[in-house]
DNA sequence: CCGGGTTAGACCAGACCCGTTCAAATCCGA
DNA sequence: TCGGATTTGAACGGGTCTGGTCTAACCCGG
């Protein structure tokens, strides 16, 4: 047996399994445990699986707490189109706008109109990607350290590259709001950004639906007043009236 | 037996049985040993095999190993696969690195190991996309207008961002480059960075295969003595002892 | 039919790779 | 903290690979 094929195997009952051992496949595949040690090093080394004291399990075993971007996407993505579609009415003429990072601003970069021209900054990776190939758009992303969950840039360069840019309209996307709470997201370097990201557009909208109203997570970065305009969905009508009350104009979709 | 009507029947036995061995192949058609793996080579590079140490495997049996392997072998060409795995080398232990924009630096991203810890920093969206999921690694990208073609930041806010980078070691890929011509692009603004990408590294590395040298196209941005390693593919001798005269280190992978 | 040029494959030796063996260092649960 | 299990590193042996040289077959024009 080749090392590939045992590799290969290794790699097979690890993901099966959830986990393997170094001497159960040492006497399974005929070879010493130090083999097997190799092999696991180099399927390691490969990004596939994680060492552990006596075996080793595969990589999408740990997962974390955020929910990933795939996932992400999937969930409410209707209310998140309707969303989008909302704030096509507020992209300026031939002029620039801000995309966070975020699944709704995504939803939007999808709709931008392929005719005129537009300046479009962002943070976010897969939106730079999405619409970089576009003949009349312009990208321009924001440097920084790329965080692997939202595959947005944050840190350092990035505020600095965003205290440098100034747009028409800035639409924002956030993890919880509330008119008491404020606007509230789980990360402490993305909570910075998009502080950041509040001073950057001469009018801002924010694109959030109902299942992150009243949501409060770790980091505070802004209050609703800071917003000109919230485009959500279906809410009630008690709490469109308390949203308007802390500040923003409210849109629903 | 016609060579190619050998390899037909190699390739179709590997394929029924899942694997070939050297020696069994060499008795089973009445060659030597020698000829056999001079076959598999030759199946190997068009792509249709993957070698083991005494034998073979058909690539389908491989895939979902390593979910890069696909797209990579498809789109990048030998030569750039071989500079890149040459280029690993020179990836400092728990440091930092640059990566410009470009097919081959591309591939020493694909190449990087998935086991220690490394800051990338890079200009290219798609580099950083590919990396920005690893555990170990820590991606920065850098910021700037986005070209479509490339897919790589430039202007403005990346010569700042790269500006106040510095980094251990420096991976650059070219459109062309001479002793006499130096380094040079066909487009201004990415010049321009690729002029500020030769400071960015205590050391800086070029990746460039043969079909590159002799090539100058419309901008120069620096010359080979910004560049402390060259690492090609085949070139001539006469060649690569000019190259080495005009300042870098000269390798041949 | 001949003889130089080309090519495929054989032969060979040294380098290299892989898996094993063994001992020392390290880790972990009791 | 202790003792057994695990890991790491070095050394070894056997098989494999690499590059070079050599031979035989083939191709062609003379």
């Amino acid at each position: 047996m080749y090392a590939a094929e045992r590799q290969r195997e290794i790699l097979a009952q690890a993901r099966a399994l959830g986990r393997v051992e170094v001497n159960a496949l040492a006497t399974d595949l005929g070879v010493t445990p130090e083999t097997i040690r190799r092999d696991l090093s180099a399927l390691v080394r490969a990004g596939a699986l994680q060492r552990a004291h006596g075996g080793a399990i595969p990589v999408e075993r740990l997962v974390g707490f955020e929910p990933e971007i795939r996932s992400r996407t999937a969930v409410l993505s209707d209310e998140k189109q309707r969303i989008a579609h909302a704030a096509l009415a507020e992209i300026p003429e031939n002029g620039t706008i801000f995309l966070e990072s975020g699944s709704t601003p995504a939803a939007l970069a999808e709709l931008l109109p392929a005719d005129q021209p537009l300046t479009v900054v962002t943070t976010s990776l897969t939106i730079a990607l999405a619409l970089a190939t576009r003949p009349r758009l312009t990208v321009l992303i924001i440097g920084g350290r790329v965080r692997g969950r939202t595959l947005a840039a944050v840190d350092d360069w990035a505020l600095r590259d965003l205290a440098s840019a100034q747009v028409d309209v800035a639409f924002l996307g956030t993890n919880g709001f509330s008119a008491a709470g404020g606007l509230t997201t789980p990360d402490v370097a993305e909570a910075a950004v998009k502080r950041a990201a509040l001073g950057v557009g001469r009018r801002t909208v924010l694109l959030a639906d109902h299942s992150k109203l009243g949501v409060s997570c770790l980091c505070r970065y802004g209050s609703l007043s800071d917003v000109d305009l919230l485009i959500t969905d279906e809410i009630a009508e008690d709490e469109a009236a308390e949203l308007t009350g802390a500040g923003p104009q409210v849109r629903q979709a």
